[in-house]
DNA sequence: CGTTGGATCTTCT
DNA sequence: GAAGATCCAACGC
Protein backbone atom coordinates (compact mmCIF):
# COMPACT_ATOMS: atom_id res chain seq x y z
CA UNK A 1 0.00 0.00 0.00
CA UNK A 2 1.05 3.70 -0.95
CA UNK A 3 2.55 5.52 2.06
CA UNK A 4 0.16 7.73 3.71
CA UNK A 5 1.16 11.69 4.15
CA UNK A 6 1.49 10.79 8.20
CA UNK A 7 4.21 8.67 7.17
CA UNK A 8 6.42 11.46 5.69
CA UNK A 9 5.05 14.46 8.45
CA UNK A 10 7.21 12.82 11.18
CA UNK A 11 9.50 15.09 12.75
CA UNK A 12 12.23 12.92 13.12
CA UNK A 13 13.77 12.44 10.19
CA UNK A 14 16.93 10.09 10.89
CA UNK A 15 13.72 7.83 11.92
CA UNK A 16 12.18 8.36 8.79
CA UNK A 17 15.54 7.44 6.62
CA UNK A 18 15.50 4.59 8.15
CA UNK A 19 11.73 3.56 7.88
CA UNK A 20 12.21 3.99 3.91
CA UNK A 21 14.12 1.53 3.45
CA UNK A 22 12.93 -1.97 2.29
CA UNK A 23 9.95 0.51 0.52
CA UNK A 24 8.92 0.43 -2.83
CA UNK A 25 10.13 3.79 -5.37
CA UNK A 26 7.13 3.55 -8.27
CA UNK A 27 7.57 5.54 -11.23
CA UNK A 28 5.12 5.00 -14.22
CA UNK A 29 5.92 8.16 -17.12
CA UNK A 30 4.42 7.91 -19.82
CA UNK A 31 2.89 4.32 -19.49
CA UNK A 32 6.44 2.77 -18.57
CA UNK A 33 5.92 1.37 -15.02
CA UNK A 34 9.19 0.81 -12.92
CA UNK A 35 10.22 0.30 -9.48
CA UNK A 36 12.75 -0.59 -7.15
CA UNK A 37 13.46 -1.54 -3.58
CA UNK A 38 15.07 1.47 -1.46
CA UNK A 39 18.38 -0.17 -0.14
CA UNK A 40 20.42 3.04 0.88
CA UNK A 41 19.24 6.61 2.12
CA UNK A 42 20.90 9.89 3.95
CA UNK A 43 18.87 12.22 6.02
CA UNK A 44 19.65 15.80 5.60
CA UNK A 45 18.27 18.10 8.76
CA UNK A 46 18.07 20.84 7.54
CA UNK A 47 18.66 24.34 9.81
CA UNK A 48 21.19 22.56 12.01
CA UNK A 49 22.72 20.60 9.01
CA UNK A 50 26.04 21.92 7.76
CA UNK A 51 25.53 19.25 4.45
CA UNK A 52 22.16 20.37 4.11
CA UNK A 53 21.12 22.69 0.75
CA UNK A 54 18.89 24.40 3.82
CA UNK A 55 21.54 25.39 6.32
CA UNK A 56 21.18 28.34 8.21
CA UNK A 57 16.85 28.19 6.77
CA UNK A 58 18.65 29.66 3.16
CA UNK A 59 15.90 29.56 0.89
CA UNK A 60 16.20 30.33 -2.58
CA UNK A 61 13.96 28.85 -5.85
CA UNK A 62 15.33 25.51 -5.90
CA UNK A 63 15.52 24.84 -2.17
CA UNK A 64 11.68 26.10 -1.86
CA UNK A 65 9.83 22.86 -1.70
CA UNK A 66 11.54 21.82 1.29
CA UNK A 67 10.05 24.31 3.34
CA UNK A 68 6.77 22.56 2.38
CA UNK A 69 4.97 20.07 4.24
CA UNK A 70 6.28 16.85 4.24
CA UNK A 71 5.31 14.17 1.81
CA UNK A 72 6.75 15.47 -1.73
CA UNK A 73 9.73 14.94 -3.76
CA UNK A 74 12.83 17.40 -4.18
CA UNK A 75 14.75 16.81 -7.28
CA UNK A 76 17.52 18.73 -7.86
CA UNK A 77 20.50 18.77 -10.76
CA UNK A 78 24.00 18.20 -8.81
CA UNK A 79 27.21 18.65 -10.95
CA UNK A 80 25.09 20.19 -13.57
CA UNK A 81 24.49 16.34 -14.86
CA UNK A 82 22.82 14.09 -12.03
CA UNK A 83 19.23 14.38 -11.09
CA UNK A 84 18.86 13.74 -7.18
CA UNK A 85 15.76 12.77 -5.54
CA UNK A 86 15.11 13.24 -2.29
CA UNK A 87 11.83 13.36 -0.02
CA UNK A 88 10.60 16.33 2.06
CA UNK A 89 10.04 15.10 5.60
CA UNK A 90 8.05 17.33 8.80
CA UNK A 91 5.38 19.94 8.60
CA UNK A 92 5.70 23.07 7.25
CA UNK A 93 8.80 26.04 7.36
CA UNK A 94 10.79 23.01 8.81
CA UNK A 95 13.29 22.01 5.77
CA UNK A 96 14.46 17.85 6.15
CA UNK A 97 14.59 15.92 3.77
CA UNK A 98 15.37 11.95 3.22
CA UNK A 99 17.80 11.67 -0.07
CA UNK A 100 17.42 8.19 -1.99
CA UNK A 101 21.36 6.83 -2.93
CA UNK A 102 20.31 3.52 -4.24
CA UNK A 103 17.42 1.21 -5.32
CA UNK A 104 17.03 -2.64 -6.35
CA UNK A 105 15.55 -2.85 -9.56
CA UNK A 106 11.87 -4.65 -9.46
CA UNK A 107 9.64 -3.78 -12.04
CA UNK A 108 10.43 -2.40 -15.74
CA UNK A 109 14.23 -3.96 -15.52
CA UNK A 110 13.99 -4.22 -19.44
CA UNK A 111 12.89 -0.24 -19.48
CA UNK A 112 15.55 0.76 -17.23
CA UNK A 113 18.48 -0.89 -19.25
CA UNK A 114 16.96 0.85 -22.06
CA UNK A 115 17.07 4.28 -20.15
CA UNK A 116 20.73 4.09 -18.65
CA UNK A 117 21.85 2.50 -22.27
CA UNK A 118 23.05 -0.93 -20.51
CA UNK A 119 22.41 -4.61 -21.19
CA UNK A 120 22.69 -6.46 -18.58
CA UNK A 121 21.54 -6.21 -15.30
CA UNK A 122 24.37 -5.15 -12.50
CA UNK A 123 24.73 -2.77 -9.65
CA UNK A 124 25.50 -0.35 -11.76
CA UNK A 125 22.22 -0.06 -12.83
CA UNK A 126 20.57 1.75 -10.29
CA UNK A 127 23.23 2.10 -7.14
CA UNK A 128 23.71 5.84 -6.48
CA UNK A 129 21.56 8.75 -6.33
CA UNK A 130 22.31 9.68 -10.17
CA UNK A 131 21.79 6.58 -11.13
CA UNK A 132 18.79 5.91 -9.99
CA UNK A 133 16.78 8.97 -10.94
CA UNK A 134 18.23 8.15 -14.39
CA UNK A 135 16.54 4.67 -14.44
CA UNK A 136 13.59 5.60 -12.57
CA UNK A 137 12.98 8.49 -15.21
CA UNK A 138 12.92 11.25 -12.19
CA UNK A 139 13.65 14.92 -13.61
CA UNK A 140 13.79 18.08 -11.79
CA UNK A 141 10.39 18.92 -13.42
CA UNK A 142 8.99 16.49 -10.67
CA UNK A 143 9.83 18.45 -8.08
CA UNK A 144 6.88 18.86 -6.03
CA UNK A 145 4.86 15.83 -6.43
CA UNK A 146 3.19 14.65 -4.12
CA UNK A 147 4.77 10.73 -2.80
CA UNK A 148 1.34 9.94 -1.52
CA UNK A 149 -0.97 10.31 -4.22
CA UNK A 150 -0.45 7.25 -7.08
CA UNK A 151 -2.09 9.46 -9.84
CA UNK A 152 1.07 11.52 -9.85
CA UNK A 153 3.48 8.93 -10.99
CA UNK A 154 5.85 9.11 -8.68
CA UNK A 155 5.25 7.33 -5.18
CA UNK A 156 6.34 5.25 -2.59
CA UNK A 157 4.78 2.23 -1.54
CA UNK A 158 5.06 -0.50 1.64
CA UNK A 159 4.75 -3.90 0.14
CA UNK A 160 5.18 -5.65 3.74
CA UNK A 161 8.85 -6.23 3.72
CA UNK A 162 10.35 -5.58 7.04
CA UNK A 163 13.83 -5.31 7.11
CA UNK A 164 15.43 -6.11 10.74
CA UNK A 165 17.65 -3.23 12.90
CA UNK A 166 20.03 -6.26 12.59
CA UNK A 167 20.14 -5.75 8.71
CA UNK A 168 20.44 -1.74 9.07
CA UNK A 169 23.84 -0.11 8.64
CA UNK A 170 24.70 3.58 10.04
CA UNK A 171 27.61 5.40 8.08
CA UNK A 172 28.55 8.80 7.31
CA UNK A 173 27.35 10.64 4.52
CA UNK A 174 29.12 10.66 1.01
CA UNK A 175 30.29 13.81 -0.34
CA UNK A 176 29.45 15.96 2.46
CA UNK A 177 33.22 17.29 3.34
CA UNK A 178 32.95 20.52 3.15
CA UNK A 179 30.30 20.33 5.82
CA UNK A 180 32.84 19.96 8.87
CA UNK A 181 31.61 18.42 11.80
CA UNK A 182 28.69 17.35 10.52
CA UNK A 183 30.35 15.12 7.84
CA UNK A 184 30.33 12.91 10.86
CA UNK A 185 27.20 12.67 11.05
CA UNK A 186 25.90 8.68 11.71
CA UNK A 187 23.42 9.67 8.80
CA UNK A 188 23.40 7.28 6.28
CA UNK A 189 21.97 3.83 5.92
CA UNK A 190 22.00 1.01 3.97
CA UNK A 191 21.14 -2.61 3.92
CA UNK A 192 23.89 -4.80 4.99
CA UNK A 193 25.41 -7.13 2.26
CA UNK A 194 22.85 -5.68 -0.70
CA UNK A 195 24.47 -4.99 -3.79
CA UNK A 196 22.95 -2.80 -5.01
CA UNK A 197 24.15 -0.28 -2.36
CA UNK A 198 26.30 2.55 -3.56
CA UNK A 199 30.01 2.21 -3.42
CA UNK A 200 30.05 5.63 -2.44
CA UNK A 201 31.88 6.24 0.93
CA UNK A 202 31.67 8.62 3.65
CA UNK A 203 34.36 10.46 6.15
CA UNK A 204 35.87 8.20 8.67
CA UNK A 205 35.74 9.10 11.83
CA UNK A 206 39.06 10.58 13.11
CA UNK A 207 41.17 7.92 15.57
C1' DC B 1 43.20 -3.13 -9.96
C1' DG B 2 43.50 2.54 -8.53
C1' DT B 3 43.46 7.37 -10.16
C1' DT B 4 42.06 11.28 -13.21
C1' DG B 5 39.27 14.35 -15.60
C1' DG B 6 35.17 15.79 -18.25
C1' DA B 7 30.34 16.89 -18.34
C1' DT B 8 28.27 21.75 -17.54
C1' DC B 9 23.51 23.66 -13.75
C1' DT B 10 22.63 26.33 -9.39
C1' DT B 11 24.21 29.12 -6.03
C1' DC B 12 27.28 32.09 -3.61
C1' DT B 13 31.67 35.08 -3.68
C1' DG C 1 34.85 32.49 -10.89
C1' DA C 2 34.48 28.31 -8.09
C1' DA C 3 32.63 24.36 -6.01
C1' DG C 4 29.25 20.99 -5.35
C1' DA C 5 24.52 15.43 -1.73
C1' DT C 6 27.91 12.29 -9.16
C1' DC C 7 29.11 9.01 -12.74
C1' DC C 8 31.89 6.78 -15.98
C1' DA C 9 35.34 6.27 -19.54
C1' DA C 10 40.12 6.40 -20.18
C1' DC C 11 44.21 5.72 -18.65
C1' DG C 12 48.48 3.73 -15.82
C1' DC C 13 50.10 0.13 -13.01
Amino acid sequence: MILKPEFYHRKNVVQIAKDLLGKFLVTNHDGEYTSGMIVETEAYAGAIDKASHAFGNRRTARTEIMYGVGGKAYVYLCYGIHHLFNVVTNEAEIPHAVLIRAVEPVDGIDIMLHRRKKEKLAPALSAGPGALSEALAIYTKDTGLDLSEKSSLLYIEDRGIKIPKSQIVADTRVGVAYAKEDAYLPYRFYIKDNKYVSKGKGLKLPA
